[in-house]
DNA sequence: CCTGGCACTCGACTCTAGCGAGTGCCAGTC
DNA sequence: GACTGGCACTCGCTAGAGTCGAGTGCCAGG
């Protein structure tokens, strides 16, 4: 049963002719354009074996073979020879980033930067908070009852977040309890902060104390929990690229799974410590992204990971190309923020 | 050449029902589903005339007729009846919006809200800073070279921005540069800043004068003139409703310009105080979205225009219903940060 | 000015036939 | 035992012919 390296090569050569031609590959084609030193009726009995065992299927009874899923898993578990960017795209990926101003400008032109590399739909997640550490709090009286919360990240993110106070505040109770906040808060980590903020809502006593209540929920409840993560996405438009073969005809579902946050925040966010992570056709846990496969890895300075990044492809993509990418773009990406 | 009352009732017919049913109309429909009171004869005449006239086309020699672009234009201009909302969907509405914490939790509510409700893509722009004036101004120092500029309007729109200073500054001197900007320019409105931030610097002298030198570059490249304006987008799983047979069967040009900022602000930040805007199919200037329909308005508290918003679909739209969902999410959206 | 009638057009659909890429199998060879 | 050449077979794709019918334009008559 098992597979001996020749039927692995014929493996290899169908994944990789078909990524390449988009159409079923038949045994004499294959003979041609690879060098496997056998005639095509030997070829035959090996890709048999292959279909046997669940590697490649016919779309038709007639036509060549097209690698099923467990085809693809197996090529980039086992057959791969990983692929080098060429230099054009290193140097596309430098000038891309350089220049980048701000965080949101990093995630944006990292975004484009992947979809335009890899002809895939691109998606960043922003540093997660949970992973980064406050920076600075700030609290802006918007009026006598309302403030606006200002938290700042060490890797740049800023989130913002009205608070509606149970009652009138005078100002100089905001700059009290700004200071607050900030002594205690400042330079710890957001994943450690729910227990910090109950504690300072323990110490505060007197007029500010309601204050301080609804400020800890606010707190607790926006910058831990909700909404807590952001992702930017693009390339889209390459979705119509293989003039809808891939993806059976319908964009619908795939459309619709990228619209969900939560949808592209399972996809990429869920980074193990590990490396990349290569999801092929029907391994996706979302159903909408069944016919697609995803590649995604984590990104942030050193071996810290503030947060992942990835793309979204039909399951016939260039997986040498694309894990190489995706890597060198989260290596550049990284490094950028370690300069921070 | 004038078009009588029935020929304009015919045009109308044909853009109602090929909007309903999404294929060609023929003169004996036509008489069966509308009381024009007349033999499906007279109606072939007056589609001829409709035809030369350039209203309508026939797709082949021997189909029914299609409403050009021109057609519903006319259509649009001064055939359709207004069709109120039905209670459904302004119990949906309010359902939606109520609840929104934040500026952001606003537009992202209200661009899905609008893509639910008209099935179409909806896009919104966030309150434009140009129409805002600024509430706060903060200076958060990173590091001796660098500060975090945040600034907030009073729309409610909070933007970040890194400043790199030519040289150390010592803390003080920053609590010194926050004092100075937000006394000068709290409460102006953010297009009448440029003067005034010019005025800032030369009002400075001595040591800190370096520093507000670069202060006021990025405040006037970022907050007034760059990146000023955000975009929020969805559903454009909508756009494959048609099963492709709108937008000649590709999506592709269309995807492409929705993800360009630069053109969706066109599409949508340029708001007259008028009203309602309308540009149908060749009406617009973008070529990669000549084969769609824009609805879109200003929205603002009262009479004052903060932003845009509005839905891209297909040229064979029901107009009379967009039109009023477009204006009816205005209004609410309006009315919300009129709260604020 | 409207209408009923009629000949005509032409896309959509069905059916058939032929082509050819690709296969599986088998008998023969190294 | 592994590989190869040969061969019959399958079946999707394409082209061409035929039919159907929705829809038209035109014309003569009310």
């Amino acid at each position: 049963m098992g597979l001996d390296d020749r039927k692995l090569a014929v493996l290899r050569a169908i994944v990789e002719d078909y990524v390449a031609t988009q159409e079923p590959v038949g045994s004499k084609m294959l003979v041609e354009r690879h060098q496997l030193g056998v005639s095509p009726a030997t070829v035959r009995n090996d890709m048999a074996v292959l279909e046997e065992e669940g590697y490649i299927r016919q779309p038709h009874t007639s036509a060549g073979r097209v690698p099923t899923d467990r085809g693809y898993r197996l090529f980039v578990d086992r057959l791969s020879r990983v692929k080098p960017l060429t230099p054009a795209e290193r140097r596309a990926i430098e000038r891309f980033l350089v220049g980048a101003i701000d965080l949101d400008d990093v995630v944006h032109r990292t975004v484009r930067l992947l979809a335009q590399l890899t002809r895939q739909v691109a998606v960043v997640q922003y540093p997660s908070l949970a992973r980064s550490s406050v920076r600075h709090l700030e609290l802006v009286p918007i009026s006598t009852t309302r403030l606006m919360l200002v938290m700042i990240a060490d890797t740049g993110r800023v989130e913002q977040r009205l608070v509606e106070l149970p009652g009138p505040i005078p100002p100089d109770d905001v700059i009290d309890l700004r200071q607050l906040v900030n002594e205690k808060l400042v330079g710890t980590r957001l994943a450690d902060t729910p227990p910090l903020v109950q504690a300072l809502v323990d110490e505060v006593s007197g007029e500010l104390r309601p204050a301080m209540v609804t400020l800890s929920t606010v707190l607790l409840e926006t910058l831990v929990e909700r909404h807590e993560e952001r992702i930017a996405l693009a390339g889209t438009a390459n979705l119509t690229r293989g003039g809808l073969l891939d993806f059976q005809g319908s964009l619908r579902p795939i459309l619709e799974a990228l619209e969900e946050e939560v949808v592209l925040l399972k996809l990429i966010g869920e980074v193990e410590p590990s490396a990349m992570r290569v999801r092929i056709g029907d391994e996706n846990e979302i159903d909408n992204l069944r016919a697609t496969s995803v590649v995604s890895t984590g990104y942030g300075p050193g071996v810290t990971i503030l947060g992942g990044l990835g793309v979204v492809g039909p399951t016939r993509m260039d997986y040498p190309s694309t894990i190489a990418t995706v890597r060198a773009v989260a290596r550049y990406v990284g490094d950028l923020l370690a300069q921070n």
